[in-house]
DNA sequence: AGCCAAATGAAAACGATTTTCAATTAGTAA
DNA sequence: TTACTAATTGAAAATCGTTTTCATTTGGCT
């Protein structure tokens, strides 16, 4: 936890943004989490420690965060990202129901034969993948069932 | 792709919703197509040949289209869904260049046993999934290199 | 201590989606 | 066919999440 506060930090510096009470309680919020977190309760998060923080101060450092790919972003049903901070060892993957949201996590993805064949065939250098199953929860598909 | 449309249309009739021509335009606009549109682009189809229709009713339709199973909803990067119409074996994936945005498509991704394995595991009911690879094309590979 | 580009917050703008409501229409029954 | 009615439609307004603008502040450096 806190070593992964850290290296986000120094990851920032390393690539020249400077490092603020807002962005270190942004990060904070994330890292201090297991949850995925959508932007609003990642505001909402920091709000507690830090009332004057502004909400596009989270969008903004999201953006950053995710453009120098230190969270993962998931995609949930209609129109709803959300975050996670992206732990070295913990590469996993969702399966999401698109009723209620409910995400379950997998780490098996099995995608190695697919990706060498791929670096082979269009000479891509690959950095990595998002991979999400979607469907229906049973407790969902109980409920539509009927 | 009649068929599809037919299929479609059946299908509204048999859970009690009329079948009306702008529902029809709406349906045929996604069945004409083997890409995946997003909802202002799917409007933009369906007013070529009907230029009255809203695109509330756009919205409406895709709603009961995806609460009945008969087109699948895909999540892009952003904030940003497309759909689909659901066919028993048509769909693509992406490897993209984060440098340039370079698309390839590619098809074969066997995530049949994964998919599953996952059922299995959680009860859910699949509908679809997201896969995509990240990484630099050949070009922009050469260019970062040197 | 002083500089300056980067970062911040408030407010406005924005684009996508949903709600409201009065008018129209598909499906059905007489 | 005609009449009936609940479902459907479209325009406009409302709402939601996100981005842009801009004046002010601040972190990192000299
Ligand atoms: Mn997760
Ligand atoms: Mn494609
Ligand atoms: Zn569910
Ligand atoms: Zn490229």
């Amino acid at each position: 936890m806190i070593y992964t506060e850290k290296r986000t930090e120094q990851e920032l510096r390393k690539n020249g943004f400077k490092i603020t009470p807002q962005r270190r309680a942004v990060i904070d919020a994330i890292a201090g989490s297991h949850e995925h977190l959508t932007p609003a309760a990642i505001y909402n998060r920091v709000r507690r420690e830090h009332p004057s923080i502004g909400l596009v101060t989270v969008y903004r450092t999201i953006e950053v965060l995710a453009g120098l790919g230190l969270i993962c972003e998931t995609h949930a049903g209609g129109s709803c990202r959300s975050y996670l901070m992206r732990r070295p060892s913990e590469h996993h993957h969702h399966l999401i129901c698109s009723d209620c949201g409910k995400v379950v996590d997998f780490t098996n993805c099995d995608l190695d034969d697919l990706e060498s064949r791929l670096v082979k065939e269009t000479r891509f250098k690959i950095n990595g993948h998002l991979l999400e199953f979607l469907g229906q929860c049973l407790e969902c598909s109980k409920i539509k069932g009927r």
